[in-house]
DNA sequence: TATTGTTATACTCTATAACTATA
DNA sequence: TATAGTTATAGAGTATAACAATA
């Protein structure tokens, strides 16, 4: 292994390291709520970019269809977002945000992520600054 | 909303989905090895700490006990790590990378973490530190 | 009694393959 | 035929609760 990729490999390991544990910590956030992270997720998605298709949501959120599909069965159960016919395309749906899918999502923002809110709040400018650069970095390699 | 909370909140909305993703592009690179992604983690914390007990290496790895127990079962049966017993506690046990482990872990840092560490070697010195400082921060955050 | 670890169970997240309906 | 979406199935990753063994 050369010098270079040995660098290259502590940041990977690094980095994979600090990916896979926030990630955990965040779902661990959801235990007592009755949304998952994937849901909110893309209900956030929704409430932002306003009335998709299933398919735009899957792309928008980066999974396949298949996860896509079970999401918003989930969000719809839940009464928090509907499905409506294309108004030129059979095959195709758009799925919008309700209501009540509006007002939990505020709901959420305020009592879901405030342990992430919270601990970001505690960081200097600077560092602040150093996650915003990294989450641009961060989107790019992951192909978003 | 107040703006500071509204920036804090843009922040973890951006971090909270470049996390996911990338945790989900790192998984889906297991899909043609034979090791996942959690046990190869498991097996790098061996290898570069050295023999352990289960306690300590899910405290390393910051999951449950129950969730460790599994992923060592897994590489023991692969034969990658060898439990011991401790020399003075019966309720404790060493687990430790076998000869294969080690081999093992270099197979998989060449050939599995190829794809994050060749996306990392397109990134300027600039971006490489950002990345750098960011996983300190996020361990931090995350409470490792 | 307290600690270490395992077993049992369950849920989230995601994917690929196969299928249906429409274009 | 091609595209959008769903259903079926499977596997990774993790947790909590209950238990066993040892200190």
């Amino acid at each position: 292994m050369s010098e270079t990729a040995r660098r290259e490999h502590t940041l990977a390991s690094r980095l994979r390291l600090s990916t896979v544990r926030l990630n955990r910590r965040l779902r661990a956030q959801s235990a007592d709520s009755t949304i998952t992270l994937s849901q909110l997720s893309a209900l956030f998605a929704l409430v932002q970019g306003g009335a998709m298709t299933p398919g735009e949501l899957a792309a928008k959120e980066g999974v396949q269809p298949p996860s896509m599909t079970r999401v918003i069965a989930a969000l719809e159960d839940a009464g928090l977002v509907v499905r409506r016919a294309h108004p030129s395309d059979g095959r195709q749906a758009i799925v919008e945000a309700t209501e009540a899918g509006y007002a939990r999502a505020d709901e959420e923002v305020t009592a879901r992520e405030r342990w992430l809110d919270s601990r970001l709040a505690e960081l200097t400018p600077d560092e602040h600054e150093v996650l915003m650069r990294a989450t641009g970095i961060i989107n790019r390699i992951a192909g978003s």
